[in-house]
DNA sequence: TAGATTGTTAATCGATTAACAATC
DNA sequence: TAGATTGTTAATCGATTAACAATC
């Protein structure tokens, strides 16, 4: 988990810069940001150093300037195109979200299932059957994929994905999938992160000193 | 982000473990553990050493008393109540999920929605109007609420439940919402797990040794 | 016993923080 | 100028790892 939180981070301060620009704010002082974020000044610095983020000690950061520089960083120049597999009911809701995606430059172009059901080749988003999957990854030169299939199905879609050299996958099955050399995976666990926060409060509460 | 990464690992040792109970294991070795997840065999020892979890020199751990006892620190002994608020395509994909959380020792007990059409008290999991949330929290004791509702609804929407002394909150709005001493908020988005595994394989495509 | 694994200590590593000189 | 903020260095902190004695 090494340098993954300065990532995290950086993607915060995107977020709250684009509030502060829609609030008409043209500069920013690392301290506000700090505050905003519940992080030391010190460490806002030195992000924004380490991602070549300069300031200056008169106004501050530019805020335009920084949201340039991440947005360069993060490479939404390019759109990034997506894929999803499992049109159940996580699947449609990411399929439906389609704006928010685009915000960050990535676009879910099509959506796969097993059922017969789920196959729509006409919707905006089109879903498509399974045996369609690999033509469609290397006529339209897809990179990642979102795994959205019940947990049975799990290991054996990520092993497809994996042969057609996908090389990002998010993975909100149950199972932790380990990266390879070849294709890196970001497994989300909703019922993990629940777990999680009870667990914290629970432990909170247990404190003497309340 | 300090001992956060313990307990994120605690939960997948769990999943694992639960796995290999079902292939009818019953010991299971610390370096065993650390290939499957991808850590070092060091770290499940110091882990589980920390948890109060023993093991023996001559066959290792045995798996049910790690589970037992790794159900013990999460409170599973005790069902959870949690409500959503938000039933939007998320929401309800969550709240059609039901078993997977149960499975937690987590079950979510209501919704509410500030959209009329959403209200059904008589479903499986009943649909309340947005007035009857406050009243609800307190006839039910509820500590924990997962906030799925449009950005434009989520800083009010957070604000009701701290409010009314919610403890713990999943918050899947793109608005990044800091702890109090009295509210635990655990900001998942989805957004920026998609953007950071991007930026990843961007990075990692970037190194000259390829 | 010989071999292998746990449990634990000390060393390492890296991220965060504190502090302050440089700068506007 | 005086005051305030950046950029950066050194100190701190804590988590991970390596190593190995104790143990089965």
């Amino acid at each position: 988990m090494d340098r993954q939180d300065r990532i995290k981070r950086l993607l915060n301060y995107k977020n709250l810069l684009y509030q502060l620009q829609n609030l008409g704010f043209v500069k920013v002082f690392s301290d506000n940001i700090a505050d905003a974020l519940g992080v030391s000044s010190s460490l806002v610095r030195k992000d924004f150093a380490i991602f070549g983020i300069a300031g200056s000690q008169k106004g501050g950061y530019e805020i335009a300037s920084i949201l340039a520089k991440i947005n360069n960083i993060l490479g939404k120049n390019q759109v990034q195109k997506v894929i999803l597999i499992g049109v159940g009911r996580l699947g449609t809701a990411f399929l439906q979200y389609g704006k928010g995606f685009t915000d960050e430059g990535i676009k879910i172009v099509a959506g796969f299932d097993i059922d017969p059901g789920k196959i729509d080749e006409k919707a905006a988003v089109p879903i498509y059957p399974m045996s369609n999957l690999a033509d469609f990854i290397r006529d339209n030169d897809i990179k990642f994929a979102i795994v959205t299939v019940p947990e049975s199905a799990s290991r054996q879609v990520i092993d497809i994905l994996k042969a057609e050299k996908i090389q990002g996958i998010l993975n909100f099955t149950s199972l932790k999938i380990k990266s390879t050399d070849e294709t890196i995976i970001n497994n989300v666990n909703i019922e993990h992160e629940l777990a999680r926060l009870i667990y914290n409060v629970n432990q909170k509460n247990k404190e003497p000193h309340d």
